[in-house]
DNA sequence: GTCTATATTAAGATAGAC
DNA sequence: GTCTATCTTAATATAGAC
């Protein structure tokens, strides 16, 4: 891992955090700037494409990201069907800093910059909800169940996001949490 | 119902939309002068206290329009628990036009205005949370499993909103509310 | 690679005529 | 009540030095 590769880890890590909490059309070059610790000049150096770019990257980073914790962990075919729900669930909390954070794509999909990502994030989400289903069949559903079941976990998992939100509690997003895991069991 | 009122419910209608679609920084004052007809200048006669004092009025509209669609339903006392949570759930669903749109509150504490509109959206979503409950212990549940089945109807239909968007399909709310329906029998 | 300085455009908001 | 015109500030983006 060279110093440079740690830096731009570290530029991406201000970028994240910054669109994440003040969304794409909040997340002004100036706080991008004062996140990052670099200038607007040395933002537009390693992001040519300015905000778009940024934002974009970032949203690959996590979706990344977010594949690695929750859901390469349903492609792990010597644990159970079950187990692998049960980590793909911890996987999905930990992206989220357990109901802390909400996940970028939600995010972006939701603002004023929908049109920009929009269909990136729908892709995405299919393959999400395809994998997902795929976990279900795997356990011995039928096609149409699990793609019911999938649905429903994922329909629970951004709802809760969006009730710890709207409640600022992220114990909602918690018990949300260990209720799908317990049903899973 | 004088002509000035119908005109103001006019203006209030293209803002709402253009709050809805954009979310709070998306929402331009040239973007809100073209969804109403009205100059910069004549939105600020209606509203002195800018786009803030739009957004803040047209929350609280909506949220007027959640409770008379929605949230009414359950204080129906000469029906069945049941029934009220059916036309519970299709008032929320006229609300949200069956998935086209969202939830403003939502759109709202998701974004980068979160902080303003905040412990407003809080308050009212723990006033629904309870009146919600309330049906559910009337249904002859105890105070407990009340509250967290009112939790998951909310978390269900706000994540249904959030899938909805993800995968650029209101028919992906609709099923989510058809499920919870059934559930309610 | 990072900076200061600056250009350009757009946003929020107001003045004053009608 | 609504407008045009304008002000001020902030946002995106670039130039050019180091």
């Amino acid at each position: 891992m060279s110093s440079e590769s740690s830096s731009k880890s570290a530029i991406n890590e201000g970028l994240y955090s910054t669109f994440r909490s003040l969304g794409y059309d909040g997340a002004t070059l100036a706080a991008l700037s004062r996140a990052t610790g670099l200038s607007k000049a040395s933002l537009y150096y390693h992001f040519p494409g300015g905000k778009q770019e940024m934002a974009a990257t970032l949203l690959r980073d996590s979706v990344t990201q977010l594949n690695l914790l929750a859901f390469k962990q349903l492609n792990k075919k010597k644990r159970t069907a079950n187990e692998r729900i049960q980590r793909f669930l911890a996987g999905f909390s930990e992206y989220v800093s357990h109901g802390q954070e909400n996940c970028l794509a939600a995010i972006l999909v939701m603002g004023g910059a929908r049109p920009l990502f929009l269909s990136s994030i729908k892709q995405q989400t299919e393959s999400w909800l395809a994998d997902l289903t795929n976990a279900y069949t795997e356990a011995g559903l039928s096609d149409k169940k699990a793609r019911r079941k999938a649905l429903e976990m994922f329909t629970s998992l951004y709802g809760g996001l969006c009730m710890a939100q709207m409640l600022d509690d992220p114990k909602i997003f918690q018990q949300t949490v260990n209720r799908l895991s317990k049903d899973a069991e």
